[in-house]
DNA sequence: CGCGTAATGTGATACTATTACATTCCACGT
DNA sequence: ACGTGGAATGTAATAGTATCACATTACGCG
């Protein structure tokens, strides 16, 4: 295994230990009011799919969500995982990470944000971080290109502040 | 097909009309340079994905590049193709596009750079600007929360200028 | 020349994602 | 209440991306 056994919950606590029991909630709330608003059914599947992103700050393959459903007695096929994702994903309650081919809840549903993500090698942990700078910056040298941004992927690797400090 | 049709080389020629022919040469002299440097081999596999990934300023899955090894003698495998684009992008002679799980020639091999990759949703070329400052914004946002910056993937998706004109 | 390592080739397989189509569910108007 | 139409779900099949394990060949170097 890698530096410290992640508890539920846990992976670094996306950098920062919080209550996250209550972090999950309120992001569920959240969600409810969010799809209320957008007219969006926020059924038991996708309700389902975001509360398991929810236990833990790091992503999860669609595969690895899938397993999950189909004990649960949802269905068994890749395409009821991706369709929930993909629903997630645009109504800004969970992101893509590319670089791992994965999908995390997103931490501040709802809130306008060009999220930067974050990515622990050590421990897997992934957190938002706040990208208006990055994404400002990249405005700027696409448009000195002529190249006008519709949207980007914008993701570091590296290590999160608990593990730099278990072995620096 | 999409706006225009790309000739070889093409692509919106990376946003900007050059000989290509000398565009493509030059990088492939750099890509000598460089191995010979390193101790690495520039070996014929190596060197024909490099001269494939050069005909167009555009991104190429791996199997795209396999299928042109294959036909010219090379091996027919997978990782045939994976691990010369491994090796190339291991010493900057290619870029991996996460978003487009492809390849593309390095524009700027040698030159210490950050790049951030621009894809034109419409011709899918692919061109690399100068990101220092993205990559100083990702560093200042990522530091805030104790995290150390090893690597990152800057990849936006939008209108490359000549798309922009055709069909504004 | 012979050794050891790197590079290549091949087959099999794992992992990620999409298409196509049947069925069920639910909001809505009557 | 009832039927209808579109959305959501379920399933099967398949496409696309990537890696593992192992045999063989090529090459630098003593």
């Amino acid at each position: 295994m890698h530096g410290h056994d992640p508890t539920p919950g846990d992976p670094a606590a996306a950098f920062a230990p919080h209550d996250h029991a209550a972090c999950a909630e309120e992001a569920l709330r959240r969600a409810e009011t969010i799809c209320d608003a957008a007219g969006a059914r926020f059924t038991p599947v996708r309700r389902r799919v975001l509360e398991v992103l929810l236990e833990q700050h790091r992503a999860m393959g669609a595969y690895e969500v899938l397993e999950r459903l189909a004990a649960e007695g949802f269905g068994h096929q890749p395409p009821v995982a991706y369709r929930a994702l993909d629903f997630l994903t645009e109504h800004g309650l969970a992101h893509r990470i590319r670089r791992l081919n994965a999908f995390a809840a997103c931490a501040h549903p709802g809130e306008a944000h060009a999220p930067v993500f974050l990515i622990c090698e050590s421990c897997h942990a992934v957190a938002e971080a706040p990208g208006t700078k990055v994404r400002a910056a990249l405005d700027g040298a696409a448009g000195a290109l002529g190249f006008s941004v519709a949207g980007a992927t914008l993701e570091a690797y590296g290590r999160c502040p608990a593990c730099r400090e278990e072995r620096p």
